[in-house]
DNA sequence: GACTTCTTCTGGATCGATCAAGAACAGGGT
DNA sequence: ACCCTGTTCTTGATCGATCCAGAAGAAGTC
């Protein structure tokens, strides 16, 4: 059956090396190794290039043959804009951009791994390799993802055995920050966590659910906060935690406003990340709560050890 | 030259082939058509699979045979955080994010497509078709997408014969915008625009620098403005414009506190993005100028004729 | 028994490039 | 005349899958 005016096919190096009259290795030299033939012949198949409309090696059999897919695959747990919005988060997507087009590489985005979603939106794609940031222990993507058995690299979290992992201190940084508050001399405390578990729980904290934490992250900065506030002989587990689903500022407001309302009144909050701790800002705003003249709030900016009290910030 | 303990060769469908005694083909059903061979079989090659720790056919070598590349392209014209702090630019994004997942399309995204780059970073990806997003005309980065003969959706600008574009009607929107405030009875506007051209320059309007845009929306928008306020008999070449290099808040308060300085002080101000409008609130609170008593403000929300005079926002 | 029809499986061609090895020719030195 | 070195270009194998045509066997139909 010939589908009328047929289909122009696709034009490929060995076209154009046909109407050349030279091989197809040649053409190839021609656009990925220019040193290999002469001016005069390159500028030829150049030109014959241009007038077929070849724009160059088709890059899915170029890989094939190379055994290289020019491109990493990022995985993130929640959405882009909501990555985004993180400045940390942010910060870190930009150098990772910016790493890739100087070394040429694409960059692959799978967002939203921590919802149930298809594998093949992970085995299926033409990567070399990937970046895994902040997710849950076993979270299914990044099973697929370690199966590939490509080289992965672990931002933040899960730590795994022979998995490269690049993070920060999360227990020096918690432990830091909360014997900072001690330090000023803060008794009653209050902690907003970022999530254990990624099933979209808010409110306060519970044990069990600390203690089957699938977020490495959480788990070592509150153990990191009790650890300071053990040396300092405060009682661990009377000190209320407000868990929250995403490190999203109305979350922390929430937190900070259950915190707040509790009496006695927690004079110091430690907040597991800074969006949460802006949030609790405008829970004390709300509350008419003077800040920081009756309260301090210290976040977490994953710079281990830059833990500050921040009085104002609009 | 035997490298110590031989690098162990990737698995194929080949060898899982051969260490079962079946043909490759069959393997490959296993994993691409199930429907094709026997459950019992199907379950063999799944375990042997498991066992050799073969994680699924390689994505390369598929997408060579079949075709398809499995994803899409998306080209930003600025960073990826920088885009995705526009909210109008987000929500297309994650739109994109998450029809690409519907369709398990993986999503390569190209940022900062108005900077110079190299071409590789667009010739050498593998994907099925790009998504190309607000770019300016000339933008090298655009011509070898349109070189490579996939297709292209271009959102927004430039309009290109032959190419497929969605977008809003700037034209009309801005037309409907101005047409509101001169409805109102404003007489004395002024004009915040997003850049004619990709160099960077913020500063007032420039009838040169108008005249030989590149971009598509800031031009087709400004015709419209001055369609609408011609149309109320006002002479368009007096009105003052600022140009914004980004549309971003700080430039837009930049512009605000230009036009609000200005005497007579207009007492409209037209922003071709909201978040530019944004910045021209801010810029009203600065210096005093109540709003909307003494000031109207107009952004342009890219939703055809839903023009909002904005009364207040924090 | 001869026939079609289904299901299940196989072999070989193919996708479009790169790569390794080598041919052909030029010039240089002795 | 001979060998050596370098440049320029070609041939054939290869990457790892999918697709097409068809073989083998079971089952149903007349």
């Amino acid at each position: 059956m010939d589908r009328g005016t047929r289909a122009r096919r696709r034009i490929t190096l060995q076209d154009l090396a046909g109407t050349l009259g030279v091989s197809k290795t040649t053409v190839s030299n021609a656009f990925s190794r220019p040193d290999q033939l002469s001016p005069e012949l390159r500028e030829r198949v150049m030109e014959a290039a241009r007038a077929a409309g070849y724009a160059g090696p088709n890059p899915v059999a170029r890989m094939l043959r190379t055994g290289r897919a020019g491109a990493l695959g990022l995985i993130l747990p929640e959405s882009l804009p909501f990555a985004l919005d993180d400045p940390t988060t942010s910060e870190l997507i930009r150098g990772i951009a910016d790493a890739c087009e100087e070394r040429r590489l694409g960059l692959l985005i799978v967002p939203g791994a921590t919802r149930a979603r298809d594998p093949r939106t992970i085995t299926d794609v033409a990567v070399d390799g990937f970046i895994a940031y902040s997710l849950p222990w076993e979270t299914p993507a990044l099973q697929h993802v370690l199966a590939r058995g490509e080289p992965v690299v672990i931002v933040d979290e899960p730590r795994i055995p022979g998995v490269a992992t690049v993070g920060v201190d999360d227990f020096a940084g918690a432990q830091l920050a909360a014997g900072h508050l001690v330090g000023l001399g803060h008794r009653r405390l209050g902690i907003v966590t970022s999530p254990f578990k990624p099933d979209g729980y808010t409110g306060r904290g519970d044990a069990t659910r600390i203690a089957s934490s699938t977020f490495d992250v959480a788990t070592r900065r509150l153990q990191g906060y009790r650890a300071a506030l053990a040396d300092a002989g405060l009682a661990v587990d009377d000190i209320p935690l407000y868990e929250c689903a995403l490190s999203d500022e109305e979350l922390g407001r929430q937190a900070g406003r259950d915190l707040l309302e509790r009496r006695p009144r927690p004079t110091a909050i430690l907040a597991m990340s800074d969006r949460l701790a802006l949030g609790v800002l405008a829970a004390a705003r709300d509350l008419g709560v003077a800040v920081p003249a009756e309260l301090s709030i210290v976040g977490f900016d994953d710079i281990p050890g830059a833990t500050t009290s921040r009085p104002s910030l609009t």
